[in-house]
DNA sequence: ATAATCCCTCTACCTACTATAGAGTCAAGC
DNA sequence: GCTTGACTCTATAGTAGGTAGAGGGATTAT
């Protein structure tokens, strides 16, 4: 039942130092210890670290994941606030997703003045990154 | 003709520690010094400086900056290298693009099933978080 | 003369980890 | 009993691309 932390580690999908750092920042509580001074973990250290890696996994921020952790240990709030949290992020990657698409539009544009086969000073790449017109 | 960092900084349209950086990196060369040990820039360095901005504001890493910077010094060469490097930089956009949008349905799949008005202890977004089935 | 604003260097901080050094622990094989 | 290899421990420093602050000197406006 009990594992030590390179256990953890593979069932989590994760780096042994990750976990380390994850107590360190008070995501984890600290670990309880065998006789060796080795950390070891039960089954609700993986659920709670499984939790932060899904979190992780869509694009949230630790700060993000304390927060969510924090709701958790309260089961008897109503959901609202999950609910507005998840629509704040879910809002700030749609922001994220469009900046980077617009500036893909405008690499592309620019890539397509460029047909190869002439000497850089007249490469059209370069004087698109040269002139302000190409302001972002 | 020639302006002190904090004009070069308006002009470029950045902080003046973030000037002290890049020449820090190399990636703007050593700066004149007048009298009073003030930097002093001219023409130059501002077109130098904005082409990193604009490079940077392209989704750019300084590294790859680096390498259009070293391009830019020789205008002789063929113009594919530039094409290709731009070609990679586009690409890996892409990637990361689809990444994210992905994320996005994810989390917006997540978040229409909580219809809100009921304990956490009940709701699909906690839930969703919590099971192993919401792998990304 | 003095206050506000500029500039200087140097150091530390940010996120979310990753990498390395140097040391202790444990199980298997000879 | 000894060695080898795989595991663990702590502590420190590094990554990208800056940002923030301390403590000091220079310039400009009033």
């Amino acid at each position: 039942m009990r594992m030590k932390i390179g256990d953890l580690a593979k069932l989590a999908g994760c780096k042994i130092v990750t976990i380390r750092y994850y107590e360190k920042e008070c995501l984890l509580p600290e670990a309880a210890r065998s006789g060796n001074n080795y950390r070891s973990y039960g089954e609700a250290d993986l659920e709670r670290l499984q939790f932060i890696r899904r979190c992780r996994a869509m694009g949230m921020s630790l700060e993000e994941v304390r927060s969510l952790l924090a709701l958790k240990e309260r089961p008897d709030q109503d959901c609202s606030v999950l609910n507005a949290l998840l629509g704040e992020h879910i809002r700030s990657l749609d922001e994220h997703i469009a900046a980077l698409s617009q500036l893909r539009e405008h690499l592309a544009e620019l890539r397509s003045q460029c047909h190869g086969m002439h000497p850089l000073s007249d490469c059209a790449i370069m004087h698109g990154l040269s002139e302000p017109t190409f302001q972002a």
